[in-house]
RNA sequence: GGGCGAUUGGCUCAGUCGGUUAGAGCGCACGGUUCACAUCCGUGAGGUCACUGGUUCGAAUCCAGUAUCGCCCACCA
């Protein structure tokens, strides 16, 4: 498809022109990188952070991705070799979660339909899913490499998976065990710590007597969970405590099951809470657990997989927890062991997924022994060799990776990466990372088929820590492996720092001796307009995709982008989109404009006039502000400042390209003359600009300078060099500065201003024109205002011009750099405006009084750098000169 | 209980190496039918940079403390 329309529609219509140019894009198969690395080209790589497959976009992923897409488009536009790696992530407990619930309507379960068939269904369930989210990362405009698009769950990475699992274990950092772990009942898994929400809630301490086992007295201690007690080994005081001291070493009875409970001292014990005694239940409470493993107490497990009481708990055995502490509760009611019940402030954990109530519970789990993994990856940081963006967030990933435990990486889910190892009669456990498993047991020969293998799966995160390298062909030596490994920076959401970042930083080095990527990139979270969280609950989400169609894929790109900071959430509001919509509004505009002008320029030329004369004063200005604003955008995106290369852009368009530039080329182009050169020179100059801003923008806003650029390229060639495609253009380089066309620049447009201001002052109807009396400041500034005054007059709405010495100064006066104004009109009794200059007179002498004593004092010029000093000399001159002026 | 962050006009946010008149957008006021755009143009008002102290010739910026809000981590039953 090739674009020859010579002209812009009145209006940007995103819905239709966004997909067909993501097309052009697809065609041109430049998303890829070139075959193979080009000379002397500097690496830049991003492996995407891969969406969850079920997943729907939404503004984290918009925002997500619109940074990325922007570093990736700028560094290709560079010549950089770029690559940005897409994929999903298989998302095992969520992607059950959401198949679950879908089972659920059908009136089937996981259960139901066996691992076998559940698979089968979770399997076709991604083939009709997986795609979707990759469409609307389209929508969005991701320049991702799509021929390299992976899946965690593909079978490079499940080689990835079993291969650095076998060598964590042949390293010896692999163990199995019966420990306490996080469980969620609903979920029917482990979960980690970090898979919870602890939410503050008001729930009841119950405190119960135990009496003790030879009959003789009484012991009471205080739960939350009575339904534990059947689980209880032990009761604990702390050693100090005189109240219980007669009591520690002998033993107490549990109701119920009559089992001897231990009286123990132990310092952890808070005297100051309930009665000061505790009960001891190892297998439900991690501080229990740490307990018993001080007094080697027995472990009673006494909830099963669906939270229900075991066989241990006696004649509650098979109850729902919840059930069995009513039940208990009424029993010990009636029987006068419940001494007392109040209402209790405590902070419950919860399953961030579904929402259950969580069990700390014993079982059997795989561990990876972390700790040196975790020293390496906190050194690498340390030591700079991956830098974390922002620097503060470097503490958090710190105090987290020196206070790291060992990570249980089973889960007791079906989707995922099924755990390599397999169990033989006599125990011995046979880790292989070969796809059909081992030959035999790796200890006594037996063979293959009577070994069986372990049924939990792997921590989601698990494969998605290896993300950085498993995407490029790990473990094999792959050319990709090779080109782009390690990748340059890994951008996401502060909040999966310690799930992913920290996992990845440690696989990585375990895995390839390197850190995965040379800068992390911590973006905040989106917040809807009150600063609360977006939630579907509370029905605050503002819809990527809806607004895509609303306003733009660069819009919205735009909006998540300006005004931000890494590490810090930003809130996302209606007028903030809305200023988004308004400024890629403007760029159209200004580009219609552009391209409008160029058929005058067309006629000229082909009417055989004379050569244009040089370039104008505002030509010049134009070129020096892109220039400064090439570097400026240059030096931002290097630095990742992306917030602020938005800002230099959206700077340049509004307020240099369109107010002013555009503005006075209107002067030129509006002459009688149809054949006059100087229409053409500034057509020309019109095009070269806008092609220049075209290219400074394209990273951020893609789609819509990608399509400008399609008409400007037909209509002015040479603008484009005829670059085919703004995605693979060049980035700008910047011209050098024009100083003196600056200040002039600088200089005239304050004069506009000020008279405009007296305009207003005056309040002289907005359609006149007035005449305008300048007297010059001197003999330079009276030939700079004669070559602005064809600006001067059309910009303020004056005319005639009288340029002249003054003598007198009518009290609606203006003073800019160049001289004092005043309009041609009667100021009558405009009090207000007298009182303006009165005012402004004495700003200027306040500014002078602070700088002539700044400048008195001796230890500020003797202190201060020789250029600040001659800088405020230099201000207070130019005060005094105002001042003179103003005051005449 | 620990840690981190934020506090800048009415609102949402920038603010580089400390440099002396602190910026932007929105909102507000006033004026505008200029052939790119009312999703616009012009003009303007509006800030003791949370507070206290310190360092410095000079502090929104660095240091210490305080307050308020937010987040993260943490085993008080």
């Amino acid at each position: 498809m090739t674009t020859t329309r010579s002209e812009l529609a009145p209006r940007y219509d995103a819905a239709a022109v966004e997909p067909a140019i993501y097309e052009k894009w697809l065609d041109s198969g430049a998303f890829a990188p070139a075959e193979s690395r080009p000379e002397s080209a500097e690496r830049f790589v991003i492996t995407m952070p891969p969406p969850n497959v079920t997943g729907a976009l939404h503004m984290g992923h918009a925002l997500t991705f619109s940074v990325e897409d922007t570093m990736i488009r700028y560094h290709r536009m560079r010549g950089d070799d770029t690559l940005w790696v897409p994929g999903v992530d298989h998302a095992s407990i969520g992607a059950q979660f959401v198949l679950d619930k879908i089972l659920a309507e059908e009136g089937e379960t996981r259960q139901t339909l066996g691992r076998e068939r559940y698979l089968e269904r979770m399997w076709s369930f991604m083939d009709e899913t997986r795609d979707v989210i990759g469409l609307q990362l389209r929508r969005l405009g991701c320049s991702a490499d799509w021929g390299r698009n992976r899946f965690t769950m593909d079978e490079q990475s499940a080689r990835a998976v079993r291969v650095a699992f076998r060598r964590l274990w042949d390293a010896g950092l692999v163990y199995r065990g019966e420990a306490l772990v996080t469980w969620c009942p609903r979920c029917r898994t482990t979960i980690s710590d970090l898979e919870t929400v602890h939410r503050d809630e008001t729930g009841t301490l119950w405190t119960i007597r135990y009496g003790l086992a030879d009959g003789d007295g009484s012991i009471s201690v205080a739960t939350t969970r009575p339904e534990t007690m059947l689980g209880d080994t032990a009761i604990a005081v702390h050693p100090d405590d005189k109240r219980h001291a007669a009591l520690v070493g002998r033993e107490a009875l549990l109701p119920f099951l009559g089992r001897r409970l231990p009286i123990i001292a132990d310092s952890a014990v808070d005297p100051e809470f309930g009665t000061g005694a505790v009960k001891i239940t190892p297998a439900h409470d991690s501080n229990d657990y740490a307990m018993a493993r001080r007094h080697d107490l027995p472990l009673i497990n006494v909830l099963d997989e669906e939270v229900r009481v075991t066989e241990n708990g006696g004649e509650f055995a098979g109850l729902d927890r919840y059930a069995a502490r009513q039940e208990i509760l009424e029993r010990l009611r009636a029987s006068g062991e419940l001494v007392a019940e109040r209402s209790h402030q405590m902070v419950v954990a919860h399953c961030e997924r579904c929402g259950t109530v969580v069990e700390p519970r014993l079982s059997v789990q795989w561990f990876i022994r972390v700790k040196p993994l975790a020293e390496r990856a906190l050194a690498s940081v340390r030591e700079g060799l991956t830098e974390i963006m922002p620097p503060h967030l470097e503490k958090v990933y710190a105090h987290w990776m020196e206070n790291i435990l060992d990570w249980a990486v089973g889960r007791q889910l079906w989707w995922g990466h099924r755990i390599p190892a397999w169990f033989c009669p006599d125990g011995h456990v046979t880790v292989t990372d070969a796809a059909d498993g081992p030959d035999a047991c790796a200890e006594c020969g037996r063979s293959a088929s009577e070994l069986t293998q372990e049924t939990d799966i792997f921590d989601t995160w698990f494969s998605s820590a290896l993300w950085p390298f498993s995407t490029l062909g790990w473990p094999d030596e792959t050319p990709d492996m090779a080109r782009f490994y390690p990748t340059t920076v890994m951008e996401t959401g502060y909040d999966i720092l310690f799930f992913w970042v920290a996992r990845m930083m440690m696989m990585g080095l375990f895995c390839t001796d390197v850190e995965p990527f040379r800068v992390v990139y911590l973006h905040g979270m989106i917040r809807a307009a009150g600063g609360t969280k977006m939630s579907k609950t509370k029905g605050n989400v503002v819809d990527p995709l809806g607004m895509i169609d609303e306003i733009g894929a660069d819009a919205l790109r735009f909006a998540l982008t300006i005004g931000t900071s890494p590490g810090h959430d930003q809130r996302l509001t209606e007028a903030k989109l809305e200023g988004a919509r308004n400024f890629a509004n403007k760029l159209w505009n200004v580009a219609r404009f552009v391209l409008g002008a160029q058929p005058a320029a067309d006629a000229v030329l082909s009417s055989g006039a004379g050569p244009p004369g040089d370039p104008s004063l505002p030509e010049r200005w134009i070129q020096s502000r892109i220039a400064e604003a090439i570097e400026r955008a240059t030096a931002q995106l290097d630095a990742l400042d992306l917030a602020g290369y938005a800002a230099t852009v959206n700077e340049l368009v509004w307020s240099d390209y369109a107010d002013w530039f555009v503005e006075m080329a209107k002067v030129e182009l509006r002459r009688d003359d149809a054949s006059d050169p100087e229409r053409a020179r500034v057509a020309a100059a019109l095009a070269s600009t806008l092609a220049d801003v075209l290219r400074l923008l394209h990273p951020i806003m893609p789609f819509i300078s990608e399509e400008i650029w399609g008409v400007l390229r037909t209509v002015a060639p040479a603008a484009t060099r005829d670059e085919e495609l703004l995605m693979t253009a060049a980035w700008p380089i910047p011209v050098e500065r024009d100083a003196a066309a600056e200040s002039e620049m600088t200089a005239l447009t304050a004069l506009i201003r000020d008279v405009r201001n007296l305009r207003t002052q005056s309040g002289s109807a907005a359609a006149a024109w007035l005449p305008l009396f300048v007297a010059p400041a001197g003999a330079e500034e009276q030939a700079a205002i004669e070559r602005g005054v064809r600006y001067l007059e059309p910009m303020a709405r004056v005319r005639p011009v009288t340029v002249d010495t003054a003598d007198e100064r009518p009290a609606l006066v203006a003073s800019a750099l160049l001289g004092v104004a005043w309009l041609g009109i009667e100021p009558g009794e405009d009090g207000a405006a007298a009182e303006r200059r009165h005012r402004r007179v004495q700003e200027l002498q306040a500014a002078i009084d602070r700088l002539d004593a700044l400048l008195a004092n001796p230890s500020f010029v003797e202190r201060a750098p020789a250029a600040i000093v001659e800088k405020e000399r230099r201000r207070l001159t130019e005060l005094r000169a105002q001042l003179r002026q103003l005051d005449g």
